[in-house]
RNA sequence: GCCCUCAUCGUCUAGUGGUCUAGGACAUCAGCCUUUCAAGCUGGAGAUCAGGGGUUCGAAUCCCCUUGGGGGCACCA
């Protein structure tokens, strides 16, 4: 793991809003990815209700990083996940934590587990827990860890792992805050390996000893952990510790209904953000996926805070709707601060290599195009003629609009425009209403051809909007380019 | 196979025994508006509340069974 990552992202914090002083109990949630790829659409949801929980309750976020298994770890996973939480605004209070740095405080759990007996070590190999797996699978049966090693108080050796003397029978109940209490007979649970061979501790064991060490009071986390919540139970109660609160929400599944991946389209936050999706839609979405209030639809973060209750949130998997999100999207967009999105569409443009240091002029092209757009991408490709007086006609745009019987009307215009005293959208309205009726056409004759010469597309903002972002100056030289256009394709 | 779990319009959901001939949103359809495209506005269609049994004067709401979906059953997390 990279350090430089580690020592960055360790400085965002959450601000605190006042000194006040918290009681032992506040509440303490936590996100614990693992950096084996990108932030999932699933996983953001955790996260976001992780941070809702703890925000609506005055307590703590904490971030950790599961990233014992050393083989797909990876330092640009770590790196993404934080940078996609935090484009989200899920910020931490504390964390990252990494587990690969905590490899010392499990040993001593370890330890102490076998010190106490309630652990021990195991030398099967795993070739013979495959066969033993497969067989039982065969045969029909729960494929569970058969004892071989329980009791034959083996000493550490090279290749041993060590696992937990599992209670064989009793009950265990986890009292889940979203769906009640879910009983499970401890003659299910095997006795589960928790440091391996290699001397890491495994998930079910690490979790459990670091959700204790940070004082996590609400474990919040997609119920595909529901069944391993029981033998973490019993692990917290082996060490003596209090038992967290669980809070298991349900999965996003696909279209096919089946749970969300790649082959469903894009799952990833970064994606969506590339492709021009504003934080607070993706929120917005997210939140509402299993989470509800009464009929409202459009939340803002704040009210998010104040109205989130783990007692809302639904028991059934939902299926992720790409075009509800887009809505949502639409929505954003069109109420988004103005500066604010100005700032976000630039990169976009730049991206394309254009020039956006006229912020005046960029500001009013997003006017131009908020109102007309879903994605902050499609903003860019649908801006992008404002740049450049060079434009390149559509084809089809050109062949029809771009013709000579249009000729005098474009010509009309670029003579009158310098002269126009009123350059409103009022203005070039009525300007362009009276022309049209002094040359005995319809308005749209006039526009289309105007709009074509404009933006190189029959689809475009408001002719009259066009004209004003782009100035007099703009118009009357692409009004002449356009009838050079016009002349040289009809010699 | 075993264990766990879920089940209201195509989708997200409201609904916690009577106010439900089931509400909202996305998508969809039609109309209006109109300088293109959107947006907006208005209206429509769309769920016998998975099916079957109970409990109750009364059930989408409670219980049971069936069916279907999802998850888990690793020295992955």
């Amino acid at each position: 793991m990279t350090k430089g990552w580690q020592e960055f992202y360790k400085g965002i914090h959450h601000k605190k809003e006042s000194g006040q002083q918290k009681m032992p109990e506040k509440i303490r949630t936590r996100f614990a990815p693992s950096p084996t790829g990108f932030l999932h659409i699933g996983g953001a949801r955790t996260a976001l209700f992780n941070w809702l929980y703890a925000r609506h309750n005055d307590g703590q976020f904490i971030l950790r990083i599961e990233d014992t298994d050393q083989v797909r770890s990876t330092a640009e996973s770590t790196g993404a996940i934080l940078n996609a939480l935090l484009w989200l605004g899920l910020n931490w209070d504390e964390g990252p934590f990494f587990q690969t740095e905590r490899g010392e405080i499990y040993r001593e759990a370890v330890e102490r587990f076998v010190d106490e007996g309630k652990a021990y070590y195991c030398i099967c190999t795993p070739e013979e827990l495959e066969e033993k797996r497969k067989r039982a699978l065969a045969e029909r049966r729960k494929p569970r860890y058969d004892g071989t090693c329980r009791e034959r108080d083996l000493a550490r050796t090279a290749g041993s792992a060590v696992r937990f003397r599992c209670p064989q029978a009793g009950i265990t109940i986890v009292n889940d805050l979203i769906r009640g209490p879910i009983s499970f007979n401890n003659e299910e649970l095997d006795d589960l390996v928790i440091e391996r061979c290699d001397g890491w501790p495994t998930y079910n064991f690490a979790v459990v000893v670091d959700d204790v060490q940070m004082d996590i009071t609400h474990v919040i986390r997609g119920d595909d952990h529901l069944s391993n919540t029981p033998r973490q139970i019993l692990l917290y109660e082996a060490m003596g510790a209090a038992v967290p609160q669980f809070a298991h929400v349900p999965m996003i599944l696909g279209a096919d209904k089946a749970r969300l991946s790649k082959r469903h389209g894009a799952t990833s936050v970064t994606a969506y953000r590339e492709m021009g999706y504003l934080p607070e839609a993706l929120v917005n979405y997210l939140v509402r996926l299993g989470w509800s209030h009464g009929d409202q639809e459009i939340f803002s973060k704040e009210e998010l805070i104040h109205l989130f209750t783990l007692e809302a949130v639904g028991k059934s998997a939902a299926v992720f709707n790409p075009e509800k999100l887009l809505w949502l999207n639409q929505r954003y967009i069109k109420t988004y601060p103005e500066e604010r999105l100005v700032d976000t569409m630039k990169p976009f443009w730049e991206m394309r290599g254009l020039d956006t240091s006229d912020r005046e002029f960029t500001g009013k092209i997003v006017a131009d195009l908020r109102g007309r757009v879903k994605t902050l991408t499609e903003m860019a490709d649908a801006g992008e003629f404002y740049f450049n007086d060079a434009i390149v006609y559509d084809s089809d745009a050109a062949e029809k609009f771009l013709k000579p019987e249009f000729t005098g009307h474009l010509r009309a215009v670029m003579e009158k425009v310098p002269l126009l005293q009123d350059y409103t959208k009022n203005g070039i309205e009525g300007f362009l209403r009276e022309l049209a009726e002094e040359r005995g056409v319809k308005l749209k004759s006039i526009a289309q051809p105007l709009r074509v010469a404009l933006t190189g597309k029959t689809v475009s903002p408001g002719i009259d909007e066009v004209m004003i972002t782009l100035g007099k100056e703009r118009v009357v030289k692409r009004l002449k380019r356009a009838l050079e256009h016009i002349e040289s394709q009809n010699l």
